[in-house]
DNA sequence: TTCCGCACCTGCCGGC
DNA sequence: TGCCGGCAGGTGCGGA
């Protein structure tokens, strides 16, 4: 599932690829992936063709493309945004390509943008098999902070769609303290709180368990009773995971989730607690346990996180 | 204002 | 073999 380190991989290898690059054309063959777009498909296209990409940048699991262009109060800075949602990719293909070319397409190709120049033609899938990601294109505005808005770009801009969405902690301008605060002023669980995209960003289910298993803290702690000091361990945590699976591309079950050439990440194989119901807990051997949480499942070793 | 539950969506898998 | 329900889960919205 996409979290933070499969974004980042994903935008890493976009902007290997398609800076500069015109969109040539335009095709949306599910008209649910492009639902937030003002306008509907013909909105997407018609905005998209003969524009050129300046930068691919994110915050937290929103990434946007920036387009080239003269801009103005009139006309304000706007991006093609993805939001690869439960099982998005976005695959990079040279036309005529047996597995994915111009004339092949998968079963779950939902748009398509044919990338210029002509005399280096690229094709750019967006795959998504359960529907839950989205394009569209989006203004763009200034931050809160003055930082930038992102990886990848320099700009002080965000989407506006995406505005809402904090600083993820591998972001340069993430403000910890003032992380730790807000989370110990809510009247909620630990889990909750990390899933909550504008508290910290990023952090998903999977990642969001192997945090609080590091940290050895229960996922229904009441973080208004957490001690700073817990609270930035849990994010400390938090960010150390996400960090180890960067590296290698990012956590992978399936073929749900690649990176723009089609390459699994290894991360999965690293997992201490996610996905290992009844398996020894890698610290003490107590089995791990799996419960029903927030309409998904969250994994904890019943010893060593404890609900005091 | 804050928190929580649920709908959205598709494909896989196990049970009957 | 075919049908059905459960499960996977990020986000946004409505209700409490």
């Amino acid at each position: 599932m996409p979290e933070l380190p499969e974004v980042e991989t994903v935008r890493d290898g976009l902007a290997r690829h398609v800076l500069d690059r015109t969109v040539l054309d335009v095709e949306v063959f599910r008209d649910y992936s492009v639902r937030r777009q003002e306008g509907g498909p013909e909105a997407l296209a018609a905005e998209l063709v003969g524009r050129r990409f300046a930068a691919v940048a994110r915050r937290g699991k929103f990434l946007w493309l920036p387009l080239a262009g003269v801009t103005s109060a009139d006309s304000p800075a706007r991006a093609l945004m993805a939001h690869l949602g439960m099982s998005g990719q976005l695959l990079l293909n040279r036309p005529g390509r047996a597995d994915g070319g111009l004339r092949a397409r998968g079963p779950h190709v939902r748009v398509r943008l044919l990338l210029g120049p002509e005399d280096d033609l690229l094709v750019l899938d967006f795959v998504d098999q359960r529907t839950f990601g989205h394009l569209s294109t989006v203004v763009l505005v200034p931050t809160a902070d003055g930082h930038p808005g992102g990886w990848g770009t320099g700009d002080a801009l965000v989407p506006a769609p995406a505005a809402h969405i904090a600083r993820d902690p591998l972001d340069p301008a993430f403000d910890e303290d003032a992380v730790v605060d807000q989370v110990r002023r809510r009247h909620t669980g630990i889990k909750r709180a990390l899933l909550d995209q504008t508290l910290v960003s990023g952090v998903g289910n999977i990642y969001a368990d192997e945090a609080l298993w590091r940290a050895r803290v229960h996922y229904a702690r009441a973080t208004d009773t957490m001690r700073p000091a817990q609270v930035r361990e849990v994010l400390r945590c938090a960010t150390a995971v996400m960090s180890e699976s960067l590296v290698v591309g990012g956590t992978s079950f399936d073929a749900l989730y690649v990176d723009v050439n089609g390459s699994s990440g290894y991360f999965s194989r690293s997992l201490q607690a996610y996905g290992r119901a009844g398996e020894p807990c890698p610290r003490c051997g107590t089995p791990i346990r799996r419960v029903a949480f927030m309409n998904r499942s969250s994994y904890f070793c019943p010893k060593c996180q404890r609900l005091r």
